[in-house]
RNA sequence: GCGCCUGUAGCUCAACUGGAUAGAGCAGCGGCCUUCUAAGCCGCAGGCUUCGGGUUCGAGUCCCGACGGGCGCGCCA
């Protein structure tokens, strides 16, 4: 990974790069004050223009940057989307510096043409800004944001879902943040209820039977060969002595070794798998420190509550629900929204703004309740939920059966160990969040060019080796200029250019990808900036006999590297600097 | 039965929230290594976006209706 920009630079130099950072936003100022004039002169008033959202021309015959804003326009103010455009393009490039054509299109774009020294600006802002090049503060007014996912229960090890999910919200919580946002990320372990109790029990029937006791599963235990696991540790830590120990105190000893050490495993497998959390929150910790109940009674107090058959109901129907939830049944124990009303509360006292939770496929029907709990506790519209969709596993041909009940599911960390960390990170982060995913096991363990991940890594590790070859041979006065970025200005190849606008889309890639919760269009554009520069490798020879042209496209080769190392930092898969 | 997701090239998926000629990767076919990594590049072929209506200047995208796939609908967690 690059350097952030040195801070010997020169003060001028430095404001040039912060010239270029906001060159766009100045565009679309003045594009946007065209627009108000266009708009008193169709009688509309400043308020009613649209969206400027200037992004990169679909078709590089179009122009460099072109904006739809006209024909959204002439919808709203009933007049011909292209006269308007015309309009608006008819003042021509004043104050709007790096452009060198506007132009009117039917049926009413307005398209961009930028100009050469434009370009160099790009590349030189990128060599100044190192490993910050592309962050922006585009959601830096959302509040503070509370990302939740993975929250596995600690009955065995992660699935290849919670993969998914931890994927996700890893390089989601990074892109938002680089996007300006402020998130902290959190998981939650439900250790609490009867559900622990049956952990409990599963343990401890295992753990009797090693010792030749014979004891039967509970009936919905956990048969897994990791609960056999946790047996053998509790017994080599506490020899025999649960065996006549009183039903409650087994139990309640067993449920929190066996919670430990299943949580601590998960945790490792995380971190093997690159993902950590700001905070781990433990459903017991709830109960312990009374707020679930108190949760339960600040719900009835302010009337979003109610008791009836000796039970309390959420009024969930009031809050878009089909149904009311009981939240504490007639017996006085709490179902499981109560807790998760606890902790949701929780999240917002904490003085978060907006909560996103990520959850599996299987508790999609639970989207509807948890955000009646938010909207019952004042706080409507400020939950998200994203479902992390199935994962399918194939391996070459043949589709993997996943059975829960047979206790044949595939963990996260089976398939890091086959197929790696990196790309196991590329093929979850790779697909829409709501898409299912067929994960090819072959594939993903593949060391060609079948593999989209070794792909975007070759293209990293080769400019590392010409960043070598150039110092092997002694060329140090050429990569000082190249790191200086000092003769960008000789960039002009059409595959120099084609490079640099992609470059230049990183930012805006990023922080709309984060707005529209699509991280896997970060992996395409990871994939796009490594096509674009392969391209241009194969076609530029960066080390030639032209000293300036060479130091030029190493400059161009280092701000690639810089992108490149950046997106790939963001999906938690590694730049290597050989391959 | 009700709800959520989904249906796009042979396969796996995009399409930046209604914009320009629907794009990639695999698989198939044909080219490119005496020069910085061929884990690469260039080209060809492949589509009535499941089907039928509607909304409008414009629909893969929005609305209605079929049909197919996945998941969920407890005082379980």
């Amino acid at each position: 990974m690059q350097r952030a920009a040195p801070s010997h630079l020169p003060m001028s130099f430095q404001m040039t790069t912060s010239r270029f950072a906001q060159s766009l936003g100045v565009l679309d100022a003045e594009l946007r004050a065209r627009f108000v004039d266009a708009a008193a002169q169709a009688g509309q008033s400043g308020d009613a223009v649209p969206e400027i959202a200037l992004g990169p021309a679909r078709d590089p015959a179009h122009g460099d940057f072109a904006t739809a804003a006209a024909l959204a326009a002439g919808k709203l103010w009933k007049r011909n989307p292209l006269e308007i455009a015309q309009r608006v393009a008819g003042a021509g490039i004043a104050n709007m510096p790096g452009v060198s054509a506007i132009e009117a299109k039917a049926p009413g774009f307005i398209n961009l043409r930028m100009t050469s020294t434009y370009w160099a600006g790009v590349v030189r802002e990128a060599l100044e800004q190192g490993a910050a090049y592309g962050r922006s503060d585009a959601l830096a007014n959302t509040g503070p944001i509370l990302l939740e996912f993975v929250s596995a229960n600690p009955t065995g090890p992660l699935n290849v879902v919670q993969g998914r999910s931890s994927s996700l919200g890893a390089t989601l919580a990074a892109m938002l943040r680089f996007a300006g946002a402020t998130v902290h990320t959190e998981t939650y372990v439900n250790d609490a209820g009867t559900q622990l109790d049956l952990l409990a029990d599963s343990v401890y029937a295992r753990y009797a039977t090693s010792f030749g006791n014979e004891t039967p599963m509970p009936e919905d235990g956990y048969k897994g060969e990791d609960i056999v696991e946790v047996a053998t540790a509790l017994r080599e830590r506490d020899g025999d002595r649960w065996l006549k120990a009183p039903e409650q105190e087994r139990r309640s000893a067993i449920g929190e070794f066996a919670r430990d050490t299943i949580v601590a495993q998960q945790r490792a497998d995380l971190e093997a798998f690159g993902v950590t959390f700001d905070r781990w929150t433990f459903e017991s910790s709830m109960h312990a420190a009374g707020k679930v109940d108190a949760a339960v009674d600040w719900l009835l107090q302010h009337g979003v509550a109610f008791e009836k058959d000796g039970a309390v109901w959420l009024r969930s129907t009031e809050f878009g629900d089909d149904k009311d939830r009981v939240l504490r049944r007639s017996d006085g124990r709490p179902t499981y929204l109560a807790p998760d009303a606890a902790y949701h509360r929780d999240k917002f006292e904490r003085g978060n703004r907006y909560l996103i939770d990520i959850f599996g496929p299987d508790h999609h029907g639970y989207v509807t309740r948890l955000k009646a709990i938010a909207a019952a506790l004042g706080h409507a519209g400020m939950l998200e939920v994203l479902i992390a969709q199935q994962v399918t596993l194939k391996r070459g041909g043949e589709t993997m059966a996943m059975s829960k009940r047979a206790g044949q599911v595939v963990t996260l960390r089976e398939v890091v160990d086959e197929v790696g960390k990196d790309a196991a990170r590329f093929f979850f982060i790779n697909r829409a969040p709501e898409s299912q995913l067929v994960f090819d096991l072959a594939l993903a363990v593949e060391q060609s060019s079948n593999n989209p991940v070794y792909y975007v890594q070759y293209g990293h590790a080769r400019i590392a080796s010409i960043l070598r070859k150039a110092q092997e041979t002694g060329r140090v006065a050429l990569l000082e200029r190249a790191r200086a970025g000092s003769d960008v200005d000789r960039l002009e190849h059409p595959l120099e250019i084609a490079l640099i606008r992609r470059l230049a889309d990183y930012g805006r890639t990023v922080s709309e990808a984060a707005r529209a919760r699509a991280p896997h269009r970060l992996a395409e554009y990871a994939r796009d900036v490594a096509t674009d520069f392969h391209s241009f490798y194969t076609e530029c020879v960066v080390l030639g006999d032209d000293e300036a042209l060479s130091s030029a496209r190493l400059s161009l080769a280092l701000a690639s590297k810089t992108v490149l190392a950046s997106a790939l930092d963001l999906l938690g898969v590694s730049a290597p600097e050989r391959m």
